[in-house]
RNA sequence: GUGGGUGUAGUUCAGUCGGUUAGAACGCUGGAUUGUGGAUCCAGAGGUCGAGGGUUCGAACCCCUCCACCCACCCCA
């Protein structure tokens, strides 16, 4: 035990972990690349003053932050987005639109730390600038898809459950929320499945509903698309959003992923900011905390940067993925994969030996050996707990031939051949 | 930040009523095996019993404080 241990809420990543983290990564990469996302990253130190502009005040108190040696306020990121919106803010005028960009930052907050939720943690952003069409919407949301099935999960172990902010303020407004209560009753909405009922009706009846209407506030956290569309006739904005959203899930089942997707009026988000389609993805045995969440927010460029362009982005962080790769059996263990090991039979063969795992080694393999003369046994063993694929044995009667035998691990078949006829045989 | 639970070897755990030198399994190292791995057998290393203080002739065990982790709140970028 070492004298440090690391901060709570931060991880030390020894192999196992890493080969994890590298898994998630990739898998990231990878689909930001297919989806035709563009990677971008800024500092990891900003001014405590960007999140306050964005968060409020309140924000302060989760965010890593400090008085610096020349007497500025800043803080550890705890989100890209506004980072992303002064990078894109005074540019997004001069590019082509959507601007589809994506990063995979560590981000920071200062929290009581428990499973799925640490004080760092690494989250891909994607976010689609300069688009209204909620075709974007879906393209987003099957990126965020694309990587769960990327890491071999399928719609069995994992869903997307898909709200729309304006359908519930209609509907809010419909029942005579006025505008400064809408966060108490969106909160409500929100916490629906974990609080009992009749909390939710008492929260509900403060903010002015009656008993009827309460009830009929939370009827509707239940309802299908097309229930909750029937059950407001004549309501204009209801009946657009409705159609907006058929269009949604219609090109989320072209695009593959029907069977991901549900419509369920419980998603709200906290944030504040959001403005149309929001979305959270879950395991379906829902043992772990939201794998993903994102969503609409059309407003937040005119707020911060002052330019009136719509977008939509998601946080996809690698803890509760981790989490759910590993119950899954689905996580990554290896943290290398050797070709060979090559072992010199004796002292004499030592030259031979080394020449051959520098040339294997230029050709591009994975080559190790044993540092220390021992016995082939004792080498063989430690060649099998390498994991290497293949263990060459170099030794007099190979080296007077000219050759090399080559154990197959995996089936423990032996053969003799030169260095190029092995290259030769792996291309 | 609030409340509850748990802290013993690298890991998972046992440890009787407070009683001599804190154990097991797995893992690790060495050997059986000086031209052939996984299995088996033998041996070995590895502990501030989370930390500090207190009670006691004597504390892994009881008490207090702190720390860490887990769970639920708060919050959720």
């Amino acid at each position: 035990m070492s004298k440090h241990a690391s901060l709570p809420g931060f991880r030390d990543f020894h192999p196992e972990e890493m080969a994890r983290r590298t898994q998630i990564m990739a898998a990231w990469r990878e689909v930001a690349r297919r989806y035709g996302f563009e990677e971008y990253d800024g500092p990891p130190l900003e001014s405590l003053e960007l999140y306050i502009e964005k968060s409020g005040p309140e924000i302060v108190n989760q965010l890593f932050n400090f008085t610096d040696k020349g007497g500025r306020d800043v803080a550890l990121r705890p989100e890209m987005t506004p980072t992303l919106v002064r990078m894109l803010g005074t540019r997004i005028k001069g590019l082509p639109r959507p601007v589809r960009w994506f990063s995979t930052p560590q981000l920071f907050r200062y929290e009581k730390q428990q499973r799925g939720r640490l004080r760092e943690h690494f989250q891909l952003n994607m976010d689609i600038i300069g688009e209204e069409s909620i075709v974007a919407d879906a393209d987003l949301l099957s990126a965020a898809l694309e990587v769960l099935r990327v890491l071999g999960l399928t719609a069995s172990d994992v869903v997307a459950r898909v709200s729309d902010r304006r359908l519930l303020h209609a509907a809010l407004v419909e029942l005579g929320v006025s505008e400064e209560n809408l966060a108490v009753a969106y909160n409500v909405i929100d916490k629906v499945e974990r609080d009992p009922r009749e909390v939710c009706l008492e929260r509900l009846g403060a903010i002015g509903l009656d008993r009827e209407r309460a009830e009929k506030a939370l009827g509707l956290t239940d309802m299908t698309l097309e229930q909750f569309a029937a059950a407001h006739p004549g309501n204009e904005v209801i009946a657009k959003v409705a159609e907006d959203l058929r269009v949604y899930f219609a090109a989320l089942g072209s695009l593959g992923f029907g069977d991901w997707v549900t419509f369920d009026m419980k998603i709200v988000r906290g944030l504040a900011y959001y403005t149309g389609v929001v979305f959270e993805i879950f395991d379906r045995r829902g043992e772990l905390r939201a794998i993903c969440g994102g969503g609409r927010y059309d407003k937040l460029f005119s707020a911060l940067a002052g330019v009136d362009v719509p977008a939509l982005g998601f946080g996809f962080g690698d803890v509760v993925l981790g989490e759910l790769l590993k119950d899954r059996g689905l996580a990554a263990t290896a943290s290398r994969a050797l070709d060979a090991m090559v072992i010199a039979i004796d002292d004499a063969s030592r030259e031979a030996a080394l020449e051959t795992v520098a040339a294997l080694r230029g050709a591009g393999l994975a080559v190790i050996y044993p540092y220390r003369a021992g016995g082939v046994g004792k080498a063989m063993k430690a060649a099998s707990a390498s994991g290497a694929r293949d263990t060459i044995m170099i030794g007099p009667d190979e080296t007077a031939r000219g050759v090399m035998k080559v154990k197959r691990m995996a089936d423990g078949s032996e053969r003799e051949m030169s260095v190029e006829e092995y290259l030769g045989e792996l291309k």
